[in-house]
DNA sequence: AAATTGAGCGAACACATGTTCACTGAATGC
DNA sequence: GCATTCAGTGAACATGTGTTCGCTCAATTT
């Protein structure tokens, strides 16, 4: 019942999990990783990668999960540093970046799929980008009192200049990086703003039409 | 004199890129993209496709520049619709939907190789994007009266929302696309708000300084 | 009219791919 | 202690890949 099986299985499944990110991180994408070349990596012959997955595509969708779940994590991270007090808007793109730097091979999986050849790949993605989402609707709704109608305005468009920006992050070296890191809370500055003006208008609209 | 022979290398070779699109849009990417099946497709021999391009690499790339020069065709009508008067916003982006809805196989190459596996192919992509961003950055700063440097903030913003909002439409229905244009032109238009009260601000701590 | 050019072709090569099959041998259940 | 389970194996298969080579034969040049 010590399970030593099951624990060698488990071993040399998280092993082919770790193969094949590391060979996302080089040069090739999901769409050009050899079954064979992640079983060599991981020490195994190509044949016995069928006892852990059915087919490579089960090994991404894998993949696409445990990026999700980092994803999450990360957010979970953001949120303690707000509680810590400080700018929530900087403390959300510094964890942001800070996430595509150490998970690169991750973060380029998940972009790449996001617009990539498989439907369920896609879907899978974009599960995991409206979590994201959906989370900081509710922090804009609970935390700073916007309608739920603006607040998912501005949260779609904050994801939406922030994984851009991620993007763009994983080119780019220590320095760019910095200035992008820079930039992207002055954007999200200026997006905070134009959403408070935008509810001044919409509440002086309504007084008005008392 | 006639160039019967030119002619008709010309029209293989179209034959060729039209080929290598059709089988874009399908399922499969650049990645996937194989030479024989292309030259299938085209309707040559694929010992033939050599006459034409050198590699498989110079068709990808190929591509992308017709992808670049419909972009920018794009970006010309565009600026006609905004010379008849009515929203720039609006106008813009409604241009933009529009270009994503009717040429799907080009910018999903665009959106696909702007984090793909080959550097070349990437900065081949940027080059493209920051074109439209230049242009937006001019049109802020002349028409305007923005400072360059809120000016091109804010133009990188809309080019990321956009370009994100564009990738999204590739997935929807015609009544989800309309959904999503609104939306964008909304968050524009927050964006737009935000940068105003931004120069207000700047004005206000200038003046305050003297 | 004769010589040259060059787009298109068919055969062949060397190789990598995903997947199947019957097998071995150690960990496990009884 | 014996029978069973099952992760890992090596050989083999069928197929698709990019690329080379020497050839044909119509358009072109001289």
């Amino acid at each position: 019942m010590a399970g030593v099986r099951a624990a060698q299985k488990e071993k040399t499944r998280r092993a082919l999990i770790q193969a094949a990110m590391n060979q996302l991180s080089a040069e090739h994408g999901y769409a050009s990783l050899s079954l064979r070349e992640v079983a060599r990596e991981a020490g195994i012959a190509p044949t016995s990668f069928y006892r852990h997955f059915q087919n490579m595509e089960e090994l991404g969708l894998t993949l696409v999960d445990e990026g999700g779940l980092t994803l999450r994590q990360l957010l979970r991270q953001s949120r303690q540093q707000i509680a810590k007090g400080g700018s929530i808007i900087r403390a959300s793109v510094t964890t942001f970046m800070e996430f595509v730097t150490n998970n690169t091979a991750i973060f380029r999986l998940l972009l790449q799929e996001k617009s990539g050849n498989s439907r369920d790949f896609r879907l899978a993605v974009t599960r995991e980008v409206e979590h994201f989402t959906a989370e900081l609707v509710d922090y804009l709704v609970d935390e700073q009192q916007f309608d739920r109608e603006l607040a998912e305005l501005q949260a779609d468009a904050i994801v939406r200049i922030v994984f851009s920006a991620g993007a763009d992050a994983l080119d780019a070296d220590a320095k760019e990086r910095q200035r992008l890191t820079e930039q992207t809370i002055a954007q999200l500055r200026v997006v905070a703003r134009g959403a408070e003006a935008t509810r001044q208008v919409a509440k002086t609209r309504e007084s008005a039409a008392l």
